[in-house]
DNA sequence: CATATGTCCTGAGAGC
DNA sequence: TGCTCTCAGGACATAT
């Protein structure tokens, strides 16, 4: 499941595409239901194909591709989408492709026949095309939070600490601050010693500053290892390769084991708003420290 | 307004 | 072995 630090390995994968040219758009055949793109495929075509790449962004967790037009072309990976950059004559999975951006190399003729290539097993991903407008009303501030990767203390305070939803929960709010999601918030709340079903509000100044200080250490620890890539195998860097962040792992579908912390305590799973979270009783003991 | 729940999708794994 | 069932969780629409 794609998260900050998976997304951001990949968009870093693909990050040489700027300065190239869209050359086309391909929807591969494929008896999968279709992932959905907005506008349909012949307009997007129409919008994209000529236009050069200015740069290539992220927020949160979408990838997000300024083209010289001033449309933005914006990949959701979701559950199970990779952003992939392959060569001229190299042919990626074919199985799961959802789409296909061909690429020329913007002069650099070592780059000409390059292709950026969506691919999505489960298809809830999704690729839009959007211009200034519609990019600021459906991605703008109000509805995608600071980067959980260089928030400030105070805004991490300020945004979540009125709510009276559990810590977990509210870290996957992306509204309140993008990047965060099932995995890490694990992750991050083993490592600030924060018991995941406590209400933000009963959070303590101190409290607050670990949490702000797990976030950065755990995002940056796992974008320098190129994300978690699970049992299942579904996440891949742009260059098709698996990340190292997994190892490292301290709760997450650790369940039954004993902690790597304390030793002592079992990783126990609880279920909060329909997803799972990891944690050890004894080092996120629900009390205040 | 804040918070909770249902929905989409496919492949893996469990159980028989 | 091969079937059926459940589950995984991104983001968002709808409900409370």
């Amino acid at each position: 499941m794609p998260e900050l630090p998976e997304v951001e390995t990949m968009r870093r994968g693909v990050a040489l595409i700027a300065g190239s040219r869209i050359r086309g758009v391909r929807r591969p055949p494929s008896r999968l239901v279709p992932i959905q793109i907005t506008p349909r495929l012949h307009a997007l075509r129409r919008r994209v194909i000529g236009r050069r790449i200015e740069s290539v962004g992220r927020l949160g967790k979408r990838i997000v591709i300024a083209l010289d037009s001033r449309d933005r072309l914006v990949i959701e990976p979701r559950m199970t989408g990779r952003v992939l950059l392959a060569d001229r004559g190299e042919a990626p999975d074919r199985e799961h492709v959802r789409l296909v951006f061909e690429l020329d190399g913007g002069g650099r003729r070592s780059l000409d026949g390059r292709r950026l290539v969506f691919w999505d097993s489960r298809g809830l991903g999704m690729v839009w095309l959007l211009p200034p407008e519609d990019f600021a009303r459906r991605l703008g501030p109000q509805r995608i939070g600071p980067d959980a990767l260089g928030i400030t203390p105070d805004e991490l305070r300020l945004r979540l600490a009125p709510s009276r939803r559990a810590i977990k929960v509210a870290l996957l709010d992306q509204k309140a601050l993008a990047g965060i999601g099932n995995l890490y918030a694990s992750e991050i709340l083993h490592r600030a010693r924060l018991h995941p079903g406590i209400a933000c509000c009963e959070l303590r100044p101190i409290q607050w500053r670990r949490l702000h200080a797990m976030i950065g250490e755990v995002l940056e620890e796992a974008v320098a290892l190129q994300g978690s890539t699970l049992a299942d195998g579904t996440y891949r860097t742009a260059r098709n390769e698996a990340g190292a962040f997994q190892g490292r792992h301290r709760v997450y579908q650790r369940a039954g084991q004993p902690c790597l912390q304390c030793r002592r305590g079992k990783i126990v799973r609880l279920v909060q708003v329909q997803r799972s979270t990891f944690y050890c009783p004894v080092c996120q003991r629900r009390r205040r420290t």
